[in-house]
DNA sequence: CTTGACCCTGGAGTGAGGTCCAGACTCCAT
DNA sequence: ATGGAGTCTGGACCTCACTCCAGGGTCAAG
């Protein structure tokens, strides 16, 4: 499978697909005699993973790390489980703000009497709690601060 | 309350506010005379949502549209229904590709044999399902193929 | 009445995540 | 054997979402 069949399989530009191989989030291919890229059948599979987890709001790093935890081996097992217990966690907590952003808007489409001099609105209150661990998006800003 | 408060209660730059502002996200607030920004309580509680919002895979340009809907009064509910039931259709769709990535994470900490030879790896499966109503990120990318 | 912390505006710079392009090579259908 | 589509590399360029800076004004404490 070449590159042009990778990236229209996966719904991206073929040079997304040469970016994402720079950055180590895809295998390098093996290369036929011309030097021409030479994908699996899962290198599209892949891709669209990445594009669904940054549509969660994970950085190609996370996405990174995500994907190494498959192609673990049960040896490195133990090493690697806190890395997934980790992303759980990560991903309970944009649950429970998903969650309530959902209810929210709900009851806001339920006509609810936010906007009319309501004391305080649904939307806002949905992303309240400040449980969030790892919500916020990576201390994007303030990097030296 | 002035814009250093505004900006350390919700834990972001000074510079971060102003460009908000800018983006039509936060509204223009009053100045006292100097010139100088003068905010409601309410202020840092909607960047805070718009920080979170951000960890959610929502771009700034979404969640300005997410805040319109606050702020609508009963008069223009119905033009602006359709909106927020998009959004609950997305959010949706996050939810359910969060709820397959954790579930996925799960069974890979439980010790999956994964890795070892097994076929496909649930990691990859966890966000294999093409109903993904808005999950992938914003059509960045391809923006004149 | 100065000093230091804060604020103003406008504009330039940054990092992530791509996207595009030039110039050259390959593949394959006619 | 040729022309058009596809691929290669390397590097320039782009958008988004900030972040910093210069050059100046404001304000409260000492």
């Amino acid at each position: 499978m070449r590159i042009g069949r990778v990236a229209a399989d996966a719904g991206v530009n073929v040079d997304t697909v040469r970016y994402y191989e720079r950055q180590g989030l895809i295998d390098d291919p093996r290369r036929v005699a011309s030097g021409y890229r030479d994908y699996g059948p899962e290198a599209p599979r892949v891709i669209r993973f990445v594009k669904r987890a940054q549509g969660l709001g994970f950085t190609l790093t996370e996405i990174k790390e995500l994907l190494r935890l498959r192609r673990t081996r049960a040896a490195d097992r133990t090493r690697v489980l806190a890395v997934a217990q980790a992303k759980i966690e990560t991903i309970r907590a944009k649950l429970r703000a998903l969650r309530s952003m959902h209810d929210a808007l709900e009851a806001l489409a339920r006509s609810c009497a936010c906007g009319d001099g309501a004391p305080s609105c649904p939307i806002l209150e949905a992303l309240e709690s400040d449980d969030g661990a790892g919500i916020a998006p990576r201390e994007e800003g303030r990097r030296h601060a």
